[in-house]
DNA sequence: GCCTATAATGAGAATCATTATCAACAAGCC
DNA sequence: GGCTTGTTGATAATGATTCTCATTATAGGC
């Protein structure tokens, strides 16, 4: 029981669900994998411990709870990772081929440039920023 | 029939597939919004002289020609822009209310150090790159 | 202009991801 | 144990997108 799922619990708490079972294991599938999963791969990985349709529901429940968020890809897919508090900043690679997204991270001197210019440009917009990602697309080693 | 055109009836050529009177249409709308339109909004756009079906139609080939783009958004909605070589390279602001996608740009020597940086962390993850985006979340004017 | 081959269109059916329903179930509390 | 309320999971409904196929338009060849 790692630091993280202490503060998740706490989360789910605060906004007044439970942390049961099925909840903690589309939690424990997220942080293992390495990218985004939609609700489909998520079955998969769990091995089909939880049906399709609390799968989604689960996920509806721990964004709102701001624990994961969510990836609009193509072909309609949403995949759901981690919510940065939890995961820490990251931008993403996306395989037009196969949709698979890679978490990357950018050496912290250009984040920083990048974070002052989302300021600048925003307020220069009357836009009020929250977070902000590159997408990197391309192919994957494996779509060569 | 300005310029614009003139390149894409010859980028539409080269794949083979003809400039008709629908596909027209269609880029002439998109070309005339400021922001990416989705098949349905395009439809509307057009006051309903193109089909639905044939709206989805037109932007798979105008997509797979290159002339236009698609931009993935929330609820599974997949909106379309002219492609950068005719829109000019540029980012997005996307309202987390409404939805609404702004078009920004950023300095030269920020995009150049970011080019850089997109390539070097590509072929660290043996990752064949080709465009990259930042997406900046957050609220827009209309919707502070 | 007319013919023919081929590309494009449009109405509707089919598909697929997602969401809503609702009856059965589990947890917390007295 | 009963009671209350949150949770689950099978299934139906929804909505965006894609497919099908009969019809129509277009480009050449004559
Ligand atoms: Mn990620
Ligand atoms: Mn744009
Ligand atoms: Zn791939
Ligand atoms: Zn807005």
């Amino acid at each position: 029981m790692p630091v993280q799922d202490r503060q998740i619990e706490e989360r789910l708490a605060e906004a007044g669900v439970r942390y049961t079972a099925g909840r903690r294991h589309v939690v424990s599938a997220l942080e293992r994998v390495d990218g985004p999963l939609s609700a489909a791969e998520l079955h998969l990985e769990m091995g089909g411990a939880v049906p399709v349709s609390s799968v989604y529901r689960t996920l509806a429940v721990l964004e709102e709870a701001g624990v994961v968020e969510p990836h609009h890809g193509a072909r309609g897919i949403t995949r759901y990772e981690m919510a940065e508090w939890l995961a820490g900043h990251h931008h993403h690679l996306v395989c037009i081929e196969c949709g698979a997204v890679e978490d990357i991270e950018l050496p912290a001197p250009l984040e920083v440039e990048l974070e002052r210019l989302v300021g600048q440009v925003s307020s220069w917009a009357s836009f009020s920023a929250g977070g902000h990602s590159l997408e990197v697309d391309g192919r994957c080693a494996r779509c060569r």
